[in-house]
This record gives structure tokens, sequence and C-alpha cells, in this order.
DNA sequence: TTTATTATTAGTAATGATTACTATTATCAT
DNA sequence: ATGATAATAGTAATCATTACTAATAATAAA
């Protein structure tokens, strides 16, 4: 009995933003851009919507040391690198190779998480 | 005007807890292992040396979808398996290799945090 | 060894990101 | 059109983490 999922403009307006921003926003960030057009929607929808679309695979999440959960509408795997300075994340369109350990110690990578540390161009 | 670091058991206790155990704690559970030798120890203190060992590199952290910090005596870079079924969270021993794109856009990477996900050997 | 200085602690309150709750609204199959 | 119910706005609650404060303990100097 998996509950149907119904359309709403929040929803669609929410998985457009991020689609549509390549800075890696925060919810909180997603809320601000959503209310310039959607000036009643309330942040606990964004909460909700987001967690729902990363769920379904139609964004992922970024865990970074700021603790707050970063959005990406780009789902093809790729890498990223945090600035320690600046905190600005940047992508890069290829992935890792699959350490062929995890594979050999009997264990099925399914998807990649890897994060690079340093200073960017403009902070080093 | 760098602050004087001053000796203390508890932060001593802290750390070797986390430099004997594998399987990547929480601060809480660690003050659980850690009132089992200090029975008074607060959760401040734990959460708060944990934050300095951190930033004085002496151990590391990672940050996954569950929201919590784990905490990782193991500072030599290594790369993590994170079971998406059961979240048991494995260690592998090398580093993946960095992107040379990073490199040639002008960034000067200093670490890494790579994590696969997946199903381990006794979920899959 | 005493004493003075001050980093550290225990205990507790506060913070802040995220989630839960509830009455109302909107979607959509019939 | 209408009924069933998923989704929303607004707000309260949760939970990991951090801040605060009086008391304690580490360390250097007398």
């Amino acid at each position: 009995m998996a509950v149907a999922t119904r359309y709403s403009h929040q929803r669609e307006l929410i998985e457009n933003i991020v689609k549509n921003r390549y800075d890696h926003p925060t919810a909180d960030a997603i809320y601000l851009s959503a209310r310039e057009i959607e000036p009643n929607i309330s942040l606990g929808t964004v909460y909700r919507n987001l967690k729902l679309l990363a769920e379904e695979g139609k964004i992922i999440t970024l865990e970074t040391e700021d603790k707050k959960i970063h959005y990406d509408g780009t789902v093809n795997g790729h890498t990223h690198f945090i600035c320690k300075h600046c905190g600005s994340i940047y992508d890069l369109e290829s992935k890792v190779e699959t350490p062929k350990e995890f594979t050999e110690m009997g264990f099925n990578v399914l998807e990649q998480k890897c994060v690079f540390y340093g200073l960017c161009k403009d902070c080093k």
C-alpha cells in the first residue's frame, strides 16, 4: 500500500529551484527563493518536499561539516570540493573509482559521496 | 594569544575511547562509554573535547545521513562504506585518488572524505 | 609546599536545524 | 459535481549540539 503521490505547485517549485541552482543550497536558502514566487509557502513544506524528492532520487543531499543539509539537483554521480576557508562547494562531473576492496569484501556498492577539502582558487 | 591547553583526565579518557573503538561512535555513544569509567562526566564535556580533539587533528569526524556526527580515531586518510540497510560503517585503509581536475582547476586539495553507500555482506 | 592564576568541568539552559501535528485546502478518480 | 484523502500553512515539538556559570583542578611562581 504505497501512498499515492499527488501533484502540488509547491513541490514542483521546490524541485525547479534545486534543479536550477548550482550552489548547493540549504533548506533555508531554498525557502527564501521559493517565497519570492510563492510568498505563503511554509518552511515545513520546503523541508517535507526536499526530503521526499531526495527519497525519490530526484535530488541528492550533501552532508557537510556545517551541520546543515545541502541539496543538489545534479543526480548523475559526481564529486564535490569544499573550500575550508570560504565554504564554497564546487562540482566535478566525474565520479571516483570504487575501491575494488569493497566489492572484494562482498559489499554491494550502490552510490558514492566523495568530498575533497582544501583551498579554492580564490582563497589559497 | 593561543590559549594554553591544560591536561584533563576527561579529555584523555575521551581520546582513548575514540582511539580504541572502530565502530565510528557518536558523541552520545562515547558519553555512555565514558560514564562507565568516570560516572560523573558530563555530556557537555564530551562534546567540547570531541570538538577540540577534531580541531587538533587527533580524531576525525564523519558526517552521515543520520544527522549525527560520527567520530573516528584513525586519522591517516582512509575511506568509508556505510550500509544503507543496517547503518554499519566499515573502513578501508586506502584513500581514493584525488581527481586531477581539482588541482588543474587551481584548488589546493588537503583532505578527502569519501563514503561509499550500498549493502554490506550481511544485508545484501 | 602554599598560593595565585585560569583552563576545565558538571550541570543546566539555550540554540538551531529538522520534524511532527492539525485544521484547512487542493488534487483527482469516480 | 462530489467524495476521499494527499498536501499545505502555521505552529509546536524534538533532538543534536553549543553556550553559560559557579565550582574544581592543573600548573607555574613564590
